[in-house]
RNA sequence: GGACCCGUAGUGUAGCGGCCUAACACGCUGGCCUGUCACGCCAGAGACCGCGGGUUCGAAUCCCGUCGGGUCCGCCA
């Protein structure tokens, strides 16, 4: 290895390339370029000929030595410039001096192990290092306007407009890794169970139901439109008609909300549908699915399985809502008639209304703060609550407003109703339900972080079931029946009755999958039958006309022997999200959209010519209001 | 549409009525260095403290407005 090294001279880059790649196994990365990646060398390959691309990381310059850091997707290698060791390692030297941080180079050279106790454990490829003997600079860089490197986060709003730059990252990188490898994981897993991918159009119906619609103006039929699909819902229950029984759909889906941490207008869900199926078909194909897509892609551990199942009802008195977070306990508790006890007003009239009075017992916060307890009432007004009642059990005895209306007994009661031991803080809500509900909630998750309750390297998921199928909403003042899944979910058997006597009574055969409080995943079992389905469009406030105009191809083509079916939808982005530990989607999306709904990178939306206008037979209502 | 938080060299932060002629780290420029690996050392450039108005003898600092970013509410089957 040594003659080799020391007796080649330079020459052209042609023959010097040939050389380099006889002398080097083959790569599965290797390309005109180069012969290996930056992740790959290791002790094996010392004395070979190797040709490396990347980009520059770090660069130490010891006037003679120059260590450079070679960075590509696979991995980093440092390559070593020693200007004293012929005359084509000076020229290579000189270069690497004038290099510059993410500059691109080619570097040609040999595998060496490194001085002995030089070596960087750290690295995978620490034990050796690359001795250059050419190098070329395939394109500088400028200065990268933030640094790239993971031990400093720079503002998002710069890191979404170079997403690029903030791609090169090691922690983005690994995101988009794992996503890659989960998505990978589910095709696999769906594959080997005889569910075929078919992917359904993008271009397609506007939808009255559900979210606003992303709308697409027709050319060749003017005052007409498409819309964005929000799910591919229906499309995936007619290919359940057409026979095709297990689909299922790496789906792009399109929803004109506002954003949050954990919504992008565009998002990405596993959709699935199943013929011939009940609950339990859909649930543990799923649950089996996640167990292995957690485990095989993250090193986290599920707090139970299988997974426990929870019915709506009771995930709305024991956790306020029905995403439950089952990485901690802190349960609610309903204080029911005890509420009745004494003269505390507050109390009294939230029974009145038909309210709840439920409580929370946090463990050791007895001792809080006046300015902590300000806080918690602020927080809790800040969501609709009227204000925040507390009882801490102190050792000299319970301090709490409660204690001028209740007795000593009475107030015992309550306490022990509650499982209070001395050290806890109790909150009180009094309220209608759905307000006390939310605040406890909100409360228990704040509560929950607080204490150091959420063990990061825990995955805790949960079936919801027995969802009804019907809730009331206000809509411009007035009430009406609005489908809590979708209008397509089927109702338990025999309760098809209840749709004309008492239709909140219903319930659907709907199944919510809950991980870390975070919803990733809805579905049901669907009515095929279209009487059964035409009446629950009726319920839902539909007029003959508009089931006709908006679902009549779906009625009659359960008129086609539609097979009993059902499915389910996971949002994928959420989903990586938690593997990943991440807080927010954008962290698992290579280029997302900021909050206020804009891709600061190829600055979309954008105006379009008056021609694009005419053509699509549209007019602008509004003057525009950005240059 | 609303509430709250944030905005200081390229980046990340400190400063929170006068000691600010704005500090520190990284980066950048120049110089030195043959075993570093978030190299080290020396020197230097770089900020009208987001913008506008007000209070004050005096404002990066307090108040109001505005713009930008984030979190949440509304909205999202």
């Amino acid at each position: 290895m040594t003659s080799s090294r020391t007796t080649r001279k330079a020459n052209g880059g042609a023959k010097a390339t040939k050389a380099a790649q006889s002398a080097t196994p083959t790569s599965p990365l290797a390309t005109a370029l180069r012969t290996v990646s930056c992740g790959e060398l290791t002790a094996a390959n010392v004395g070979q000929e190797v040709i490396l691309t990347g980009w520059v990381v770090h660069r130490r310059d010891y006037g003679k030595l120059i260590f450079i850091d070679l960075r590509d997707r696979f991995g980093l290698t440092q390559v070593v410039f020693d200007p004293e060791r012929n005359a084509d390692a000076a020229a290579a030297h000189a270069i690497a001096s004038e290099a510059r941080l993410e500059y691109v180079l080619r570097v040609e050279g040999v595998v060496a192990r490194r001085l002995p106790g030089k070596e960087n454990p750290s690295l995978a490829t620490g034990e050796i290092e690359v001795e250059a003997r050419r190098v070329e600079v395939l394109n500088p860089s400028k200065v990268v306007p933030f640094p790239i490197a993971d031990h400093v986060t720079a503002d998002e709003a710069l890191r979404l407009r170079y997403r690029y730059l903030d791609m090169r990252r090691d922690t983005l990188r690994k995101n988009i890794e794992l996503r890659h490898r989960a998505v990978k994981y589910i095709r696999d897993y769906m594959d080997e169970r005889g569910f075929l991918e078919v992917e359904t159009p993008i271009l397609t119906k506007s939808t009255p139901e559900g979210a606003r619609d992303y709308l697409v103006p027709s050319r060749l039929y003017p005052g007409e439109f498409y819309a964005l699909p929000q799910a591919p819902q229906q499309f995936k229950q007619l290919l359940m008609v057409a026979g095709i029984d297990r689909y299922f759909q790496i789906a792009r889906c399109f929803r004109d909300e506002d954003l949050r941490a954990d919504r992008q207008p565009e998002f990405t869900q596993l959709d699935v549908e199943m013929s011939f199926v009940e609950e339990q078909d859909i649930m543990n194909l799923i649950e089996t699915m996640l167990i292995g897509l957690i485990e095989t892609t993250t090193t986290k551990h599920i707090k139970q399985k299988p997974f426990p199942h929870i019915r709506f009802e009771d995930a709305m008195d024991r956790y306020g809502n029905d995403r439950p977070d089952l990485r901690f306990d802190l349960p609610l508790v309903n204080l029911g008639a005890l509420a009745r006890l004494g003269t505390f007003k507050v109390f009294h009239d939230a029974l009145e209304k038909d309210g709840l009075v439920k409580g929370l017992r946090v463990p050791g916060l007895a001792t809080a703060t006046r300015k902590e307890l300000d806080e918690l009432t602020e927080f809790a007004k800040t969501h609709g609550a009227k204000g925040l009642v507390t009882l801490a059990l102190l050792p000299e005895g319970p301090r709490s407003p409660l204690t001028k209306f209740l007795s000593p007994d009475e107030l015992n009661d309550v306490v022990r109703h509650m499982g209070g031991e001395t050290g806890d803080l109790i909150f009180f809500v009094a309220d209608d339900a759905k307000i006390c509900n939310d605040v406890l909630s909100r409360l228990r998750s704040r509560m929950g972080e607080k204490l150091g309750l959420i063990d990061p390297d825990e995955m805790a998921l949960c079936w919801v079931v027995d969802f009804p199928l019907l809730e009331v909403i206000e809509e411009d003042g007035k009430e009406r029946y609005h489908a809590t899944h979708n209008p397509f979910s089927g109702m338990k058997a025999g309760e098809e009755a209840l749709l004309d006597s008492d239709p909140l009574k219903v319930t659907a055969r709907q199944y919510d999958i809950i991980c870390n409080g975070y919803e990733v995943g809805g579905g049901s079992v669907r009515i095929n039958i279209p009487e059964l389905q035409h009446k629950v469009f009726q319920l839902l406030g539909l007029s003959e006309e508009q089931i006709t105009e908006q679902f009549g191809h779906m009625l009659e083509a359960f008129e086609y022997g539609a097979p009993p079916h059902g499915g389910i939808a996971l949002g994928i982005d959420r989903l990586v999200m938690l593997l990943a530990g991440g807080e927010t989607i954008r962290d698992v999306t290579a280029f997302p959209k900021m909050q206020n709904g804009q891709d600061v990178l190829m600055r979309a939306p954008s105006p379009v010519t008056e021609e694009q206008l005419r053509e699509l037979h549209l007019r602008l209502r509004e003057p525009e209001k950005r240059s």
